[in-house]
DNA sequence: AATTGATACAACCGCAGCGAA
DNA sequence: CTTCGCTGCGGTTGTATCAAT
């Protein structure tokens, strides 16, 4: 049983992204667009597996990626949409214009489940003050892996903190366009000039006319000129916008009705 | 200054869905 | 209808960085 390896495994590159491998993915993708992950590696000259060039491109070289800090605004959506749909991070970050699924993931586990339990929500998962049985679940699929490691048993050490402790982050590099990247097709208007050489200088971020792809030093500079810059954040009458949808789905939530929630589920994989 | 623990997030893994053959 | 391969998703792990001691 069992399938084989995405990819051998055997002579490829594992872990971090240098900004070299970056540059030829990023170059190879603005060439021929996205797509055959599996064979790209090869013709872009990577020792990397397909699915990591997939991860890689979806949620870090994207020039749709928007990074830096969570807003308010995102974050108070990002906890009601998790109440309706669960953990389908990609289904919310598709509500969340240049956020990844990854992304949205990593700042759940990180912030939000500290701070749901905090303000007295014991179940973060079911945003439910007291375990009720027969909840509802928007599972997906796997249901037995049972890994309990020491990593998960830290992270549940982790959960009992009374409070979260407010640390202050320097702003991520911000990537401006809200293009969309048809699949296989080039980049004639969304066309990135990287430079590995240029600019390794977090003081960059955001001054002039370029700013930074990736942090610190491990990423070169962006000219800001070659890119469609739209507006790095969703506007307030985007969020606004997206807060009225929500709250009709609230409505509907206060119904219980598990149907409709469902079909509205599937309504945003369309 | 060195060590240890905590945190954040990038990256990996394995499985399911889906379409093509 | 079945099989196979590719892609996408969510869970988990690895590791760099920061904070506390």
């Amino acid at each position: 049983m069992g399938r084989a390896p995405c990819c051998s495994k055997v002579g490829l590159h594992r872990g971090p992204w240098t900004p070299r491998e970056d540059t030829l993915l990023t170059k190879y993708i603005q060439a021929h667009g996205e797509g055959h992950w599996r064979s790209l590696p090869k013709k872009a000259g990577l020792l990397r597996c397909g699915k990591s060039c997939r991860l890689r491109w979806m949620n870090y070289l994207r020039p749709d990626i928007k990074r830096g800090n969570i807003t308010p605004d995102e974050d108070d959506l990002i906890i009601r949409m998790h109440s309706l749909l669960g953990n389908r991070w990609s289904l919310i970050a598709g509500r969340l214009p240049g956020r990844t699924d990854n992304e949205i993931k990593n700042y759940w586990n990180t912030h939000l489940v500290k701070r749901l339990r905090s303000q007295g929500i014991t179940d973060p998962g079911t945003h439910r003050k007291l375990a009720e049985p027969g909840e509802r679940e928007v599972k997906r699929r796997r249901s037995n892996k049972n890994t309990s490691n020491k990593k998960q048993n830290k992270s549940k050490a982790k959960l009992i903190l009374p409070a979260e402790k407010h640390k202050v982050h320097l702003p991520k590099p911000v990537r401006f366009t809200s293009l969309p990247l048809p699949r296989n097709d080039s980049f004639e208007s969304n066309t990135i000039t990287i430079s590995p050489s240029q600019g390794r200088d977090q003081g960059s971020f955001g001054t002039g006319d370029s700013f930074l792809v990736g942090d610190n030093d491990r990423y070169g500079l962006v000219n800001g000129s070659d890119l469609e810059c739209q507006s790095p954040v969703p506007t307030t009458n985007t969020l606004e916008k997206l807060y009225e949808e929500y709250l009709q789905l609230l409505e509907i939530d206060d119904r219980q009705d598990q149907v409709l929630l469902d079909s509205f589920a599937d309504s945003l994989l369309v």
